[in-house]
DNA sequence: TGTACATCAGTGAACGCGCGTTCACTGATGTAC
DNA sequence: TGTACATCAGTGAACGCGCGTTCACTGATGTAC
């Protein structure tokens, strides 16, 4: 990734450079170790350069934030489109939101650092509600088509923190791997029970392919 | 918790104030602004003393871990003691945990964080170790009493997964609810239905109180 | 086609800051006699 | 009980470092005429 060539004094897209060359840092130094001068370093030009494209630090890992949840975004709806049973198209989604946070840990590591980022941000925002939409639209649907007794939003925030979850702790399960001495897994298959896990769960203890008469319930 | 007396010279207990400051900092600055001098500030002594005590930044953050992985073998082990049924022990460990991410945020912020803390250190090791034993021996038990067919390993990182997620997604649902407009709920009673849904999920779909006859598998 | 000028994109030297670390020190406590 | 000494716990001045930010600058590109 790192650029050593001079190179021409106009860049061609500094921007998309500098932006990867971040999510390079994150990935293996960590946040911790960011800095706007390691990312010039690596992308290879002047370190005032970031500071020009982007302000600060905040706003540039608020632009790597934003391009992760679009890639969110991205990925869980090309997964959900075409599918037309809404548990089917959780499930898609959960797989799809897992796959985003294995290809691209160093965008998940700052789309839900708002100490890090600037939460106010309009791009951001609603890149992030865009993302979380299409989670809560598909719950919604679940509820209508198959149990009215879930309270949609709340699911919703079950599943992004379960899924969440399982992306944040992947690197931890590596290092228990190594200290238990252990294989890893493959992290997708993990996903789709994850989300079996959901659905069931969201679907109550019986689940069935027809809804079943439930009308007598609190 | 900021302490300006200038104080004796000799500190009653040094160590722990100083890693209660640490918790202190991390809460409400964050990790990225973490650094010995503030928590020396904060602790009303010399810039010098925390690494008089702890080495340095690593390792002050390392014993904030320990003291985090004990405080979260201690409140589940609690929460599960005495409980017969290893499936309501699950629970009450699943709410332990959470109690626990909501009382000590700052102590969470750091123990999953390897990049931060000593993860070679023995101590830290053997308390996380401990901690997450307690979890696997209780699925194991679910296991060998309801359903054989659990991977017990793999069904361990699921919950500890999904409830770390709940615990890291608790400051992002609190700001998406003032996106979106919403109270806040109640986090222990989301996380009885989390691990309600894992010891579903896990029983398989339809559960039973008597073990049925399994006894062909692979 | 040529020239002058404006604007954009990136440079690099300079600055002040907070940090971690070192080190000679000092104040307090414990121990030997 | 008193004195000398060792050890422990914390100090504070000093240092070098990487950082973010500023700013006058320069090289490249676009536009007007």
């Amino acid at each position: 990734m790192t650029v050593s060539t001079p190179g021409p004094y106009h860049h061609g897209d500094l921007p998309h450079t500098l932006r990867a060359a971040a999510v390079d840092v994150i990935v293996d130094k960590g946040l911790g170790a960011f800095s706007l001068r390691e990312v010039a370093r690596r992308a290879g030009v002047s370190h005032a350069a970031p500071g020009y494209h982007f302000g600060d630090v905040r706003g540039l890992l608020t632009a790597v934030a934003i391009e992760g949840f679009e890639t969110l975004y991205a990925e869980t709806s090309t997964a959900a489109s075409g599918v037309e049973d809404p548990v089917e198209r959780l499930e898609a989604i959960g797989r799809g939101y897992v796959r985003v946070g294995v290809r691209h840990p160093g965008h998940c590591e700052v789309m839900f650092r708002d100490d890090v980022v600037d939460a106010d941000d309009a791009h951001l925002q609603s890149a992030g509600l865009r993302a979380y939409g299409l989670l809560e639209s598909t719950i919604a649907d679940i509820a209508e088509s198959r149990n009215p007794d879930i309270d949609v939003t709340d699911a919703a925030r079950l599943c992004w923190a379960m899924v969440q979850g399982l992306v944040q702790l992947r690197a931890k399960f590596t290092q228990l791997d190594e200290v238990l001495g252990l294989t890893s897994v493959d992290v997708e298959d993990r996903a789709a029970r994850f989300t079996g896990l959901i659905v069931h769960g969201l679907l109550g203890p019986t689940p069935r392919s027809e809804p079943r008469d439930r009308s007598s319930r609190s």
